[in-house]
DNA sequence: TCGGATTTTGAACAGCGTTCACGACAGGAG
DNA sequence: CTCCTGTCGTGAACGCTGTTCAAAATCCGA
């Protein structure tokens, strides 16, 4: 086995048990000494491979993203590939259903979920991981289309960005004991109600919007 | 002076020292040891006034709250103790308002107001801090009450945490560059568009949804 | 002035991420 | 087989952290 493959293998077993440390105790639980020992390797072979832990959570948070497109990409969206011109209310059920299924990815991986805002880097994330961001965010203009097709492709990447950030803070902050801790249910129901008035409010703006910016 | 005076003065000297190393540096820059130095008081002093660090945040981002209640409390609402019976647009002016204020008031406090959420705790956090909060939140109340006059107390105050959610994922978001760091103007206008859509949404919803829920 | 109680102190402790001089090892040369 | 050389993995050591606690200093009534 070369050099390189086992460079690779190393790697691989990093992410793994950094993966697994993350998801049953959190990031606060990702120690380098308990890496090294599950792995079975030295301590100091960690940084041959990683450059710090910061990179290792960067790859555990990238994974993270790949699993929760995969849930995302299994809701039945009515503005998806399929059915040919969805109205607006269908768009904003699209919305809603997007939204219902960030919560509950949020619920059911409290802690990988956890990880990738409450962890703070130095730089800015090198550009594989904006990628990954940027493809999820397709899955929220799609129905964005139908609600506001009189804005561009940039605006409209942007006003998903802002849908994104609210319902982030909504299901942020729900989830968080500071601020307040709801239940599932009454969560769920704060989730559709926002996202409902937002896309309501949004195909009423389509008019409004443009007269206010001739 | 007495002891419990000594004990005092201690503890509103560390409450100051710590704050000056959070506006300056984040809650990163926040050691045991430099507040210490800066009081010119011995290190294990700290812990017989705070029982740790967290505590000490706490305190600091109570400062913080006050602060920003001055900023809030000074934004001129159609919906306030004054005018009579403003209608849903001037409460839907309001809620904008408010929001962007609580933009304003993070680019101006940058390192403070991330303290407040930076900084998860171990346990739930005193009385005293989450009655701040509840505070706060009237004052989203005010203009809810006009959009939504259907609802009871209690729904309206979980409304009202919902917006503040919603806006504080958009503002901290777009403040953030792991995700994206939005200019001041844009991320303005995306405040703008957001809630102006969410009381827009609200008000066409206040029909729609008591007939949802017979 | 003395002595017990109280308060303050900072060295010591346990832990962290990160580094780097050292030893182990592979493999071609003699 | 022996030796030499360069590459690679190692874990003790470094500097830093929050927190503790035996000891020193201080206070105060007798």
């Amino acid at each position: 086995m070369s050099t390189e493959e086992r460079r690779e293998q190393l790697r691989a077993a990093l992410i793994d048990a950094a993966e697994a440390a993350i998801v049953q105790g959190g990031l606060g639980a990702l120690k380098a000494r308990d890496l090294a020992r599950e792995v079975g390797c030295a301590l100091g072979a960690i940084y041959t491979v990683f450059p710090d832990l910061d990179a290792l959570i960067l790859s555990v948070n990238l994974r993270t993203l790949h699993l929760f497109e995969r849930a995302i990409t299994a809701v039945r969206t009515a503005t998806g590939a399929g059915a040919g011109a969805p109205g607006p209310e269908a768009a904003i059920g699209d919305l809603v259903r997007l939204a219902v299924s960030y919560q509950r990815f949020a619920i059911e991986n409290p802690t990988r979920w956890r990880a990738l805002f409450q962890h703070r880097m130095a730089a800015m994330p090198p550009d594989w991981y904006m990628r990954e961001q940027v493809r999820l965010f397709r899955h929220i203009e799609a129905p964005l289309a139908v609600l506001r097709p009189d804005l561009a492709g940039a605006e409209r990447a942007l006003l998903a960005r802002t849908l994104f950030s609210a319902t982030h803070g909504i299901v942020s902050l729900g989830l968080d004991e500071k601020l307040m801790t709801l239940s599932e249910t009454v969560l769920r129901g704060q989730i559709e109600t926002a996202v409902t008035a937002l896309g309501r409010g949004l195909t009423a703006n389509a008019a409004t919007h443009s007269e206010e910016t001739p």
